[in-house]
DNA sequence: TGTACATCAGTGAACGCGCGTTCACTGATGTAC
DNA sequence: TGTACATCAGTGAACGCGCGTTCACTGATGTAC
């Protein structure tokens, strides 16, 4: 006890000196850590080379810390996909805030869309795999559900549907935009110039019949 | 030396009676029963559920064995995204042969599509998770490149497009029916009904403006 | 037709690895008095 | 303002597990003579 109280004393004294050295324990915002730790993983190696120790192990903390947050893998990768689609929300409301025509702003939408899945995969890449995130957390159905509120009532706007029901229109624009940034992230589309997806996204308003 | 002599003339004293016992070292087409039983675990548990022993074990073959024919489990699921693809050719090609009118073709190789995804989830996911197949394959390649032929070909009969590039009214297509079958796929539609689908498929022809 | 031998497809025990999770614990914080 | 105590966030060693891969081996097959 003396010994301990003794190298207390040190860690308080040397405090004063170097501050960052404060504050080992007690962790500050380890939820925070983790999350950052675990999109660093993601967007290195992919979901495959995800695990909860390496993420305790970057944020610097025991392999059993995580759990007083996250409970398991699954919760952290939950929390990474729930602040993927507030993200997501974040770039469609930014891209057709100043834009009146609905068909400019389904076409900013859709752009917005697709640059979000290339501008962050990790993110994109792991909001779908739902066999891997707890689809009951309540988080995450929100954050999901505004995401794609936004996309269906561009395209809501631009068709005669009613607007509680997702009409096909809106799945249709949806389609496309879905269909062409995971093809770019799939690698399938190889190296794709930029003005290919412009001229995809030409046709995002040919396909709203009811516009023409 | 003697004793294993003996035991081979019961083995094929036996033989006579129950056929089926023979032939237990040399297994006949482990490489087969290797892809079957992988395509097995890939639709019970998914992707992230599938080792090379669990698939050595249905085949009833010790863990090394598979070795022989595949390398390591990257070869194996390799040889099972190739035999997808070749489905999906063989899906594609019979959709349309009998169909003469272009936007006909189109709609009908969309649907095949789609169908083809959510009759052969195991298949269609693998097929897009490339980082974990060996995309140096020569047989992957050539399944890969001949299924998206068709699609191509149907596209671009309905543009003014030259026939060797892929047309952007070729890349929406396959996009739409791409990004719907991914939606399906991922829960994220929950349980579409078909004619939504069928409403969908209806934009396909309003993709390429110069056939209105 | 028979025999020797090379080749190949399989065995099964063993290895080291990283994983998630459990466990009894301890250090820091905040609150009640 | 000081003290006691409950609560909570973290430790770190240990567990059992399934994995891919290696290893020396052996049984079956096919081919040359």
């Amino acid at each position: 006890m003396g010994k301990k109280l003794d190298s207390v004393k040190i860690n308080l004294n040397s405090e004063k000196i170097e501050a960052p050295a404060r504050g080992n324990y007690h962790h500050g915002d380890l939820r925070g850590a983790l999350i950052n730790a675990a999109e660093d993983i993601l967007a290195e190696r992919g979901v495959e080379g995800f695990s909860l120790r390496e993420a305790a192990r970057r944020a610097g903390v025991s392999p059993a810390a995580p759990a007083h947050h996250f409970g398991d893998a699954r919760g952290l990768l939950t929390a990474v996909a729930t602040r993927g689609f507030e993200r997501l929300e974040t770039a469609l409301t930014e891209a057709q805030q100043e834009l009146r025509d609905p068909r400019a702003r389904l076409r900013a939408q859709g752009h917005a869309y697709v640059r979000f899945a290339t501008a962050n995969p990790a993110h994109f890449n792991l909001m779908w795999r739902r066999a891997l995130l707890d689809n009951d957390d309540a988080h995450l159905q929100e954050a999901g559900r505004a995401a794609f509120a936004l996309l269906d009532e561009a395209a809501a706007d631009l068709s005669a549907a009613p607007k509680n029901a997702p009409s096909p229109g809106a799945l249709a624009a949806w389609s496309i935009v879905h269909g062409y940034a995971r093809l770019i992230l799939d690698g399938a589309l190889g190296d794709a110039p930029p003005e290919l997806l412009d001229q995809v996204l030409d046709r995002l308003t040919l396909l709203q019949p009811h516009s023409a």
